[in-house]
DNA sequence: TCTGGGGTCCTAGGACCC
DNA sequence: TCTGGGGTCCTAGGACCC
């Protein structure tokens, strides 16, 4: 048999709420929610301990949360600064192993190894890095640890707040059995409500039942889904970054939309902002999706393939549009959400390659809009004009250095 | 008193081709 | 005549995660 695998799980807890008491100490002890405006239409980012005994939990509306706790404190969310943040927690993840799969602004699992002695070194591995976050970083990270991703996962979730849960090799699936089915990554409340109606409570019941059976509920992942119940999960953990696959945004509105004008404009500028995005990954797209909530809550969706890629914000809106108005004709209701998505989504660089002049056009057109936005800049004036990159926040030469740079890389790959 | 915003992956049906 | 089957692409919708 293999020399046991050790899986590090590391979550920082109460993320954004503890990076506002960090920099906010006098908030310290006190309930705390981040997330939309009080008395909007956000939902709850992040709660502090304090506020979670009053019931609050991240997803549930502001509004809800206002009326359970008035005397919390309301803050709106800080992206940059977390994202700072997260920099220096992932640069302690890299010194404590190689293999560090970063899951999310603030959860990654590491891969200890390659044959720890179980279980004094992941042990003290794990110790280790939550010293080092708290001493560093004045935040609580709970670290689980087990043979593989899933229950390294479970235990950490398990271990919160501030905590260290490690399950030996061999009692995965004992230490998972009595749990919830819900407790698994991957099983929603769907499949949860699904498989309680089948009589299936807990993940020892799951690992119990005939894979085959829970075909009904898994579809193809009906075996995998089994192995996990229990405690079994070969996938390694993979440090690569992966490109994306779509880039997108979304807003929900104050108060819903029902002109079509500004439900045109809403759609410019969001197809603006995505469009903006792609140009600093340097990637180009081709399939424009716009997705449409209506008041009522109904949410659906659109998607087109263009004739060619793009990374121009205007050719997004008019596909984006046009979508969005046939869904408009087809339900004449007001609009509470609209989204703008792309993907298909290619490195600026291949065309180049490819000595096709579009892409290099469109860069020509960017470096137009840089010098109006670095105009603007300068003049210190917001001359807001709509169809321009206002903010947009990278330079001609860094862009064109990072086509370059993919270009290149592409070559080495395919040529 | 309602229900965010960023994503990924899967399924299913229809078009189209061979 | 009345009916095939596999492969691939496209679109729509939904589940799930943080």
């Amino acid at each position: 048999m293999d020399a046991q695998r050790a899986v590090l799980h590391a979550d920082l807890d109460a993320f954004f709420a503890a990076a506002e008491v960090r920099r906010r100490p006098e908030l310290a002890g006190k309930p705390l929610i981040v997330g939309g405006r009080p008395g909007g239409r956000g939902v709850v980012s992040s709660a502090s301990y304090e506020a979670r005994r009053y019931g609050i939990r991240s997803g549930m509306p502001i509004r809800q949360a206002e009326r359970l706790c008035p005397q919390a404190v309301f803050l709106p969310v800080d992206f940059a600064y977390y994202r700072e943040l997260a920099a220096q927690f992932r640069a302690i993840l890299s010194d404590l192993s190689s293999l560090v799969e970063h899951l999310s602004i603030d959860e990654a699992c590491l891969e200890l190894g390659p044959a720890p002695r179980w279980p004094e070194e992941p042990a003290a591995a794990g110790r280790r890095l939550r010293q080092r976050v708290r001493a560093e970083l004045g935040l609580n990270v709970t670290v689980g640890i087990a043979t593989n991703r899933t229950v390294a996962k479970v235990a950490a979730d398990l271990a919160k707040p501030d905590g260290l849960r490690l399950i030996p090799p061999g009692q995965e699936a004992t230490f998972l059995a009595p749990l919830p089915v819900d407790y698994l990554p991957g099983i929603g409340p769907n499949a949860a409500r699904r498989l309680r109606e089948l009589g299936v409570r807990t993940l020892g019941q799951l690992a119990q039942v005939p894979p085959y059976w829970l075909r009904v509920v898994f579809g193809r992942r009906a075996e995998e889904v089994h192995q996990r119940a229990q405690g079994i999960d070969p996938r390694p953990v993979t440090p690569e970054e992966r490109a994306p696959k779509s880039i997108g945004h979304e807003r929900t509105f104050h108060r819903d939309l029902s002109e079509r004008s500004e439900i045109r404009q809403a759609l410019r500028e969001l197809s603006e902002k995505t469009a903006r995005e792609m140009r600093l990954e340097g990637l180009q797209g081709q399939v424009v999706s716009v997705k449409v909530r209506f008041d009522d809550f109904t949410t659906l969706g659109r998607q087109r393939r263009l004739a060619r890629p793009t990374i121009d914000g205007r050719e997004i809106a008019e596909a984006a549009v046009g979508l969005a108005f046939e869904l408009l004709d087809e339900w004449r209701r007001p609009v509470r959400l609209l989204g703008v998505r792309v993907s298909g989504l290619a490195p600026l660089a291949v065309q180049l390659a490819l000595f096709d002049p579009r892409p290099l056009r469109a860069l020509l057109l960017l470096r137009a809009l840089d010098r109006l936005a670095a105009r603007r800049d300068a003049a210190g004036a917001s001359s807001r004009r709509p169809g321009t990159a206002l903010g947009y926040p990278v330079g001609p030469a860094r862009l064109l250095v990072s086509a370059l740079e993919r270009r290149s890389s592409v070559t080495e790959d395919e040529g």
